[in-house]
DNA sequence: ACCGCTTTGTGCACGTGTTCACAAAGGGTC
DNA sequence: GACCCTTTGTGAACACGTGCACAAAGCGGT
């Protein structure tokens, strides 16, 4: 039910002049794949996991500034926006190119054009969510999907009682039909809302399809091949580290005491 | 599920002997007394947030080995199942105590106990969810809450129409009786599934009610004091995080041809 | 008691990410 | 154009997390 309103741009595509094909090269992400990210680092000019973590902060907050009709931003100002440091965000930025202006700051539209342009937002991506529970559904509904270059073509779900019903404008089809469905609409993320017992089996399947991107919501750690990335969500995971802090001003105020 | 209460699980009566001989091995960092009460260990907890975020996987999967019979496990197990290095595993593990035996490995139970008590699970803690939409709703239903000392007390929802419905066994109550609700029942935990323009203003009476640890699900930064911890949930940036390694990999496979 | 095998715990080196501080660069003004 | 003011972009120091390699420690067999 998350109401996300973020428009994609629609800038023009002036000053692409400017933009130099950024060579990007990393080693393997934060995934959950059972081998660890070594050595190889080919090409300079990577940009760091942790940047890339950033920059969708920075677009949403740079999309909000653009629909209040600001036209300009200093590091300043979006830094504080984005809940970082503003030598941060600079060094963030200052890596996708030098876009910006020395004395006047970052023109918004132009600066959300080519984080858009280096997050890959300027292609299309299909998603199937596989997995029609609770979860799933939500998902399904989520407005995130719609915009900036994701289409859900797919929920699908091995309960056959839920097939053929409709969600969010889309119709849920039984999991035999996966790969016929990767296949025809070229997915090429796949996003995982199944029951933990199922979800190595499912990601397997997607693998095998082809898919080189999962989104995980399954309390497991997939394993999955090198060039796949994973990413998980968690909620225990996140109500447990919030625990551990709790635990610990808990702590820090009793022997303030 | 786990049993994680500081009781003796007793297999063998050399545990007791190494639960009462616990060492204290890190610098300054004393493990726990003892008892399992917790005293007052003011010493910082050298644990790094790196570690912390790691502990609930190796936390879930030790859980899985224990159901499954397994009494003892070695780092190579462990980290292979945790899609961790064995190497980074024994250092994460050795942040909380030198627990484990040389030429053996790690007693499942008792790692499970150590972990947990590390973690602050042997506590109790209170979740209020606010916004009962799609995800609201998924969230209710989501095991996780109910095991490990997490208990959702309130759903709370500013739609007049959603109150009284009952999910999940808990009932909906109204977003005005939110300061009652979190008082009433000592809410530590408070989780935002709202739309992002009510986020920044339920974090803020979460906030003025006393929670100290925010779940924030809504596509927003969120603003708090210093001793406040969030944690955010937000689909669209892991999307866009997966679209930039899509891209990247589009790339490279279009350079190699 | 000794020996050899296995596995932990950890010092050290390395790579990555963050912060600081400042020179270079642009715009505005006269 | 010369000057001043603002803000970027970045080198360099620093902090932190990770991986390697090995000595210490336990266990079982003889």
């Amino acid at each position: 039910m998350v109401d996300y309103s973020p428009l994609f741009l629609g800038s023009s595509e002036r000053r692409a002049d400017r933009w130099l094909g950024v060579s990007v090269s990393m080693a393997g992400s934060g995934g959950a794949s059972a081998s660890d990210a070594m050595p190889r680092q080919s090409r300079r000019n990577g940009i760091s996991e942790a940047t890339v973590a950033r920059l969708p902060v920075y677009l949403r907050v740079l999309t909000g500034f653009a629909e209040g009709g600001i036209a300009t931003v200093s590091s300043e100002q979006l830094a504080q926006a984005a809940g970082v440091g503003p030598a941060k965000l600079r060094k963030d930025l200052s890596h996708l190119g030098s876009y910006g202006t020395r004395g006047v700051g970052y023109d918004v539209e132009y600066l959300i054009y080519q984080i858009s342009r280096v997050l890959g937002l300027t292609q299309h991506y299909s998603v199937v969510i596989v997995g029609v529970g609770n979860l799933g559904h939500a998902l399904a509904g989520y407005a995130g999907f719609g915009t900036r270059g994701f289409r859900v073509v797919a929920l699908v779900d091995a309960d056959a009682s839920r097939v053929g019903e409709t969600i969010a404008g889309i119709e849920v089809r039984h999991t035999d039909e996966l790969e016929t469905i990767i296949k025809e609409h070229e997915v090429s993320i796949g996003v995982i809302a199944t029951p933990a017992s199922a979800a190595q089996d499912v990601c397997d399947r997607l693998v095998g399809c082809g898919v080189t991107s999962v989104l995980n919501f399954a309390p497991v750690v997939l394993n999955v091949p090198e060039q796949v990335d994973v990413r998980k969500v968690d909620l225990s995971i996140e109500l447990q580290i919030l625990a551990f802090h709790e635990q610990r001003k808990a702590l820090v105020a009793q022997a303030r005491s």
